[in-house]
Parts: structure tokens; C-alpha cells; sequence
DNA sequence: ATCATATATATGTAGTATACATATATAGTT
DNA sequence: AACTATATATGTATACTACATATATATGAT
């Protein structure tokens, strides 16, 4: 349980599910909470996050419902689930393998190219 | 240059270009490497591997030749190429940003679980 | 009133990545 | 000759990403 959801790749979901943790929000918002969080490169496709919200409503993970309150366009506000805790635990433990991955590369990355020159050659050149 | 091959996913493409910069392999041992490195959960299936490694070829970013010397089956050896040092710098780049998110989600993670008792519950619990 | 723009929620689709299954050939062992 | 291990692949369904487009409502300008 928890860990059969977590697949490579689908990081959307899981940054979702942070960010709804801490807050309940809205799509477009949520977008622009993301997109604020993750670096020029990996910023979030608008029409993904949508596709990502139905598909976590889907299985139970966020709920959602109308907010016509307020100005503006009506918002479909999304609320994390305690089935959504659960996945969100199986991501930590998946994200946390997957940084521990990206660790040994950078190191190993730096360590090769200090000893072939190549960064002093574009610290010191 | 370089970056325009960084896509997201293709931490194969890294892993590979990385260990052959370390020695030049042939694809099943090349895989038991990776897979020496990679935690359990992220391991990579050899049919993806060998894909890869003709990817990385077909880029220019690795060179390949039959090895038919010593005993068992002909292996092909891959080395890297001056374009893969280039593709690998991209990759740094781009694991370099994802480690950087997986970091700020660990911590805002952690952060959250904690202030909910939820990993107070089962460390002491 | 009407036109343009912003907000908000979607769908369409091509290319790529991953997981899991299967195929083919050669080399070594009994 | 049969069996097992090594080595290199291909087949394929599902999923993820990027980029384009669609639809509806609300707001502001003229």
C-alpha cells in the first residue's frame, strides 16, 4: 500500500500533494506555487497539472469541489485525502532513493572532471 | 549546444555516460555497475540498457566495437566520446536541479510529517 | 453594448521513457 | 547431445512530458 502508486516519473503528483498538504488551492495557483518551488527547467506544464489533479481524484488522493466564492472565474479547490498521505509517504521514500542516486552522480560527476581539469579550467580559465 | 539533449527521464543516458567515463563496457556489465549503484526500487532492466547504449551511439556520444578476445560470447564495448563528455555536462546541469527539488520537497516534507506528529508516531511509537 | 484581455479548467496529440516479456546466438559444462 | 550461462537484442503496453488548442466566465476599456 502506499508504495504500489509510486511510479518514476510522476513527481507532478507528488509535488501536488505537498503543496495541497500545506495548503488547499486551486489549479492555475497551485501552478504558480509549483512552478515558484522548482527551478528555471523544470517548470510544470499547466494542462499536466490539470490531468494530474483528476487523475490523484481518481484514486482517492485529493478531493475536490466548486468554489464560486469571491471574484473571478468559479475554482475547483483540491483538499489532500488520507489516502493522499499515504501516497505522499511512498513519494518521500521514493524521492529520497532518488536523491541519494543523484548524489553519487554529482560526486562521481565532480570528482572526474576536477581530476580531467575541466572545472579548474572553467573556475580558473 | 549539449543541453538541448537533456530530457527528463533519461537518467539512463547519465548513468551510462557517467561509468563509462569511469571504464568503457560492455552493456551487461555495465548493467550490474549501475545497478550496484542504484538503490533497490530504482533498479534498471537490462532491454532498456542496451537501447540506451544504440541511443547514445546513434547521438555520437558513445562509439562502440566487438570485443571477440578472451573467453565467452563477443561483448560490445562502448566508450564514451568527446560529444558524450559534452551530453554528460548536460546532464550534471539537469540532475543538478532535480537534486536541488528533491531537496526542498524532503525538507518541506519532513517538515510537515513532523509538525503532525506523524514521524514522532513512529520513530517512538 | 461590444471588444479585448485575464482567469480558470480543461482536451488533443506526438514523442519519449519505463517495465516486463520474449527472442537469438554463442560459449562452456556434463 | 543436452543444459546452462553469457551476451545482445526486440516486442509491447502503459505512462509521462511538451506543446498546442478549446471552452467558459469575468473584468476593463471605449
Amino acid at each position: 500500500m502506499s508504495n504500489d502508486r509510486v511510479r518514476p516519473g510522476r513527481h507532478l503528483a507528488a509535488f501536488s500533494l505537498l503543496l495541497l498538504w500545506e495548503m488547499p488551492d486551486h489549479g492555475l495557483h497551485l501552478h504558480r506555487r509549483i512552478n515558484g518551488v522548482l527551478p528555471d527547467g523544470l517548470q510544470v506544464d499547466i494542462g499536466n497539472l490539470y490531468r494530474a489533479l483528476r487523475d490523484l481524484e481518481v484514486r482517492g488522493s485529493v478531493q475536490s469541489a466548486w468554489d464560486t466564492e469571491g471574484s473571478g472565474s468559479a475554482r475547483r479547490i483540491y483538499r489532500i485525502t488520507a489516502d493522499g498521505h499515504d501516497e505522499l509517504r511512498g513519494w518521500s521514500e521514493d524521492i529520497s532513493k532518488r536523491r541519494s542516486a543523484f548524489d553519487w552522480f554529482l560526486g562521481h560527476w565532480q570528482a572526474l572532471a576536477e581530476s580531467d581539469g575541466n572545472v579548474e579550467a572553467r573556475l580558473h580559465g
